[in-house]
DNA sequence: TTCATATACGTATACGTATTCACAGCATTG
DNA sequence: CAATGCTGTGAATACGTATACGTATATGAA
């Protein structure tokens, strides 16, 4: 089946192009003889607009861009981010859009996506995952005007549009969880300082210790990166201090597995002994041994809403804030 | 930062539209005074050519589409299908490629899909990821003369380029395996039946049990789908006989999963009395106690090579074949 | 000098669509 | 009955780029 245009569809019905457009984008001024006349050689034919030349016309692409500042191979390794990009993807799709992404860490390929993307128009908006707190392409699409939303946080200017988890509330909710089983005695570890994630779980911890009464004991935080291995090493000496925790915040749950696992060799006995809770709520938590609490972040409520706000945002309707905050929730398992 | 066009560039540069197209290009029928001025002006105001007008122009729109048959759902929880995704985002990048995703398993969104992407000339090639047996779509998009990579296997028309795992070596090797430990009564836990992946691996299965002179025993394959708790009841069925195995080739990771926990439930040890062993090496295999062998799929073989051939047919380079089968290797842990 | 050839550039056009404008036909109004 | 508005339609144009084509200048050979 050769492709074909309006052009030809308008002579095969014996009316003008103008007139097939006007049949294909429901223009009410069109009568309907010549519409189901129209229409019905659209149907035999199986003819489909060409989107590139409605783009060039409406100046509208009908796509998506989605940016995630990570290497492929992270993003490969990490459940958050692939789940994520499925969900919005799904949301793309519901919203009537398609999904164009790029994954890039360097800088350099930053730039390029910046331009290929954006200037070049490819994309009607931009969805940026987990921006660095200080990149340099923010006040650069603020200032063309070009509609884009964050899912994470970006301090500096609040004129940009963000959905982010509650951070700070799943740290305290956290902690709050491990002060109701009776803990007194409660280590974080934590990721890289500096990374808002972690700053704010640790936050959220901090506000349940001292509501709670209790002091903040910085030889019981332990900073590092976000490893399996860096949670093995940080519980090995959290296990090893003259009065050691009761319970374990880990700052997400690999580092959670690593702590587990120092936990079992230590022949410290998993809830009994030491409690252990992590965050994201990863598939793999119920499948390690104690099966893992964790605080779940809604993953497609986050997507959902940066989709929804992204799309408000191009074709300009109201939108009510510029800040989304996320609740998480608690999945208690065996851990804890 | 307005849009520009070449048109007021050329203005800028006191040279006709044509010109600056040409230097952009790379014409090497361009005065090199001249060049350095248009480039000059371009690289002043940060000019960057629309990507909708270049694909109406260039009938090429530099993007290629992925869809996935899966729901997005699904999509997020399956490791596969998230660094099947991320490696070919990865691909298509290098190759200087976008990529636009597009998820759905029901079969109404499928046609919408074909018709979005594809007919209306949104990207210029298709990988589709593991498509049914009968696919409707294969022979129309044949017929169109569209370039398009399957990631998986279709049998009823072999003018289709595709790229698969080497599945049957994979059943292949797992068994091996396990016979190289000295196991004589080994079991395999499927999936559904009529899915190549499943009959391959269980083809391959077969074939080194005969080899080492062992009969293919029925009562020792179980068919199921691909959850966990299929794996848990198959395993509970299984140790139940009157001669259980002594090892198992479960096939998925998630499977294997459930056959750990119930026989860890029925008080077995393994490996020493029941040994284990899954497929595609998924992250949580390092997690779970014991850590699970198994049979790793090579994701980005398969990303690459499915990206490399659709980027050499849309550019009209030759193709050496139209199968690609890509090899699979075993990573050995605890659970053999 | 004269013609052929190559080179470097501009003019014009096409890609396929959406939309503005103009106009014909008809109904409605004072 | 003239003036006015309304409806449905086609002609023309614009979106921004790439390229076929034509032409002016430079270069070389006869």
């Amino acid at each position: 089946m050769p492709d074909l245009t309006q052009e030809q569809i308008a002579e095969l019905s014996r009316v003008s192009q103008a007139t097939v457009s006007r049949v294909l984008r429901g223009d009410p001024r069109v009568n309907e003889e010549l519409r189901q006349r129209v229409l019905e050689v659209i149907r035999q034919h199986g003819y489909v607009p060409d989107a590139r030349a409605q783009s060039l016309r409406s100046q509208r692409t009908g796509t998506l861009g989605l940016v995630v500042h990570r290497s492929p191979k992270q993003l490969a390794r990490d459940p958050f981010f692939s789940a994520l990009i499925a969900a919005i993807i799904e949301f793309a799709g519901e919203g009537g859009y398609h999904l164009c992404v790029d994954a890039a860490r360097a800088v350099q390929s930053r730039r390029a996506i910046y331009e290929d993307l954006l200037r070049t128009r490819r994309v009607d908006g931009l969805i940026l995952v987990e921006p660095q707190t200080r990149d340099e392409r923010m006040p650069r699409l603020l200032e063309e005007g070009f509609p884009f939303v964050l899912i994470g946080r970006y301090e500096p200017i609040d004129a940009v549009y963000s959905v982010d988890n509650d951070n700070i509330g799943a740290g305290y909710m956290a902690t709050q969880h491990l002060l109701g089983k009776g803990h007194r005695r409660i280590a974080y570890i934590s990721g890289l300082r500096g990374i808002f994630v972690c700053e704010d779980r640790g936050q959220g911890y901090r506000r349940a210790l001292e509501e709670a009464g209790l002091a903040y004991a910085p030889e019981l935080v332990a900073w590092g990166d976000f490893s399996e291995a860096h949670g093995y090493r940080s519980m090995s000496r959290l296990l090893g201090l003259p009065d050691p925790p009761t319970a374990v915040v880990a700052v997400d749950d690999v580092v959670a597995i690593g702590a587990l696992r120092a936990a079992k060799e230590h022949g410290v006995a998993i809830p009994q002994q030491v409690a252990v809770i992590g965050f994201n709520d990863s598939p793999f938590c119920q499948y390690v041994e104690p099966p893992l609490s964790s605080v779940a972040v809604d993953i497609r409520a986050l997507a959902h809403l940066a989709t929804q706000v992204l799309i408000d945002l191009i074709e300009e309707r109201e939108v009510s804030q510029r800040r989304h905050i996320v609740p998480c929730h608690l999945v208690e398992r065996a851990s804890t």
